[in-house]
DNA sequence: GTGCGATTGTGAACAGAGGCACAAGCTTCT
DNA sequence: AGAAGCTTGTGCCTCTGTTCACAATCGCAC
């Protein structure tokens, strides 16, 4: 089974990116081949289950031997529709905003960030890295032009809808959001939303704590 | 049953702060009372699965009405140990750990950033917000003295093992991590990890495509 | 006080994900 | 060529998480 994944369930599908870096790194080290049981180390995972997660894409390792590494991270790219650069945009240059923009983890990952769009008189105009930020009522014109699909947005909460909105009508299809706000989405429009302060509070239900009437809490997140 | 909670199922602590977020909002807009519906569509979730995961903190709603949100409020905040004020510290202050640190998300939500580390000549010393960058070298005092439980490490990738293991040797208990790679935690260690680059791989396969064998895959992500 | 409409809390069915364990299959050594 | 030793791919079982559907319960009106 498994010829060519009429569907890869979505669990899979978020590890997948995990083990591409993994393999990235094994590849820098001139490493050409590898096992499950070694690759699912390095990604913190069983070795069962990464195994099942590649199968999903199809028999691309040898039995006896393991993974070839250029071979197994070009099949993965493959399947996540890696294969050619996708531009970025980035919506609201705030903080968050601007280090997004500097961050060099995206381009280096198939994902230039090609065009920075904001509404304040103060930052409209501003250099950032190498682009100059846009007024978010360009926003057409230009995900047109550089055929963007896929946007960041890192406004204040009550304006992430809005512009998800807005760039969803502009053309885009694939959203992530780090507005603290849930945001709304239709049909053939993929979302992800990541909020930072939300993390910090998950962390602190696993604190060992003695105050309560709870007695110890000590347990491993995933 | 669900007296109070012997254990909260991972899936649903992860959604509590979210919740917790929704009632902050509807608390900001004046509103007393908020039926499981109405939370669970400003939360984008499923009513029922909200109620199962409100019942695992105990009964604190009102058949018929609904939840008080002030109440409410409190209730998630005491099980997920919001109750008081917990310092984190930031250690690697290239452009996200900058972010982080003027983000005001942090402290808005009690999370304080109490101290700024990094080893980098031109950075340590350096003025963000109101805090200056301290050397990594002097960081179990400070630690320390200000009681940080959590730390948010933001280094490069191949420094992040390292500084998990200082830091957790520091007195850290909480540790989230956004360097692009797997750091590994003892028991009693409480651990996420955040990768930017990496859900925008995730996005990338629930892009509409149709340049593979594969025909159409729209699918809303989670 | 009684009845009615609304909403919670939860049992039970269902779906999805995880992990063990082993057969299938490759490579190497003799 | 045959045997031995790995490692993959996967059937099967378990466990967690999700969803439905409904009884229990509340407030309110009359």
């Amino acid at each position: 089974m498994a010829e060519d994944g009429l569907q890869v369930p979505a669990a899979s599908v978020a590890r997948l990116p995990l083990y591409l870096r993994c393999l990235e790194e094994l590849c820098a080290n001139g490493v050409a081949t590898v096992s499950s049981s070694r690759l699912a180390e390095l990604a913190g995972v069983n070795a069962a289950k990464l195994r099942k997660d590649l199968s999903h894409l199809g028999s691309y390792g040898t039995r006896g031997v393991g993974y070839e590494v250029i071979n197994l991270t070009h099949e993965i790219q493959r399947e996540l529709g890696l294969d050619e650069q996708s531009p970025v945009i980035v919506v609201g240059l705030g903080n968050l905003g601007q280090a997004l923009a500097k961050h060099g983890g995206f381009g280096d990952r198939g994902f230039p960030i090609v065009a920075l769009f904001d509404v304040q008189p103060d930052i409209v105009g501003m250099q950032i890295g190498d682009l100059v930020v846009a007024h978010f009522d360009d926003l057409a014109g230009i995900v047109a032009h550089y055929k963007a699909r896929t946007a960041i947005i890192s406004t204040p909460a009550d304006a992430a809808q809005q512009v998800t909105d807005d760039v969803i009508a502009a053309g885009i299809t694939s959203v992530l959001n780090f507005a603290p706000t849930v945001v709304q989405v239709g049909e053939g429009v993929a979302l992800r939303q990541v909020d930072l302060a939300l993390e910090l509070q998950i962390l602190s239900y696993y604190q060992p704590r003695s105050d309560s009437e709870r007695d110890t809490k000590l347990r491993l997140s995933v």
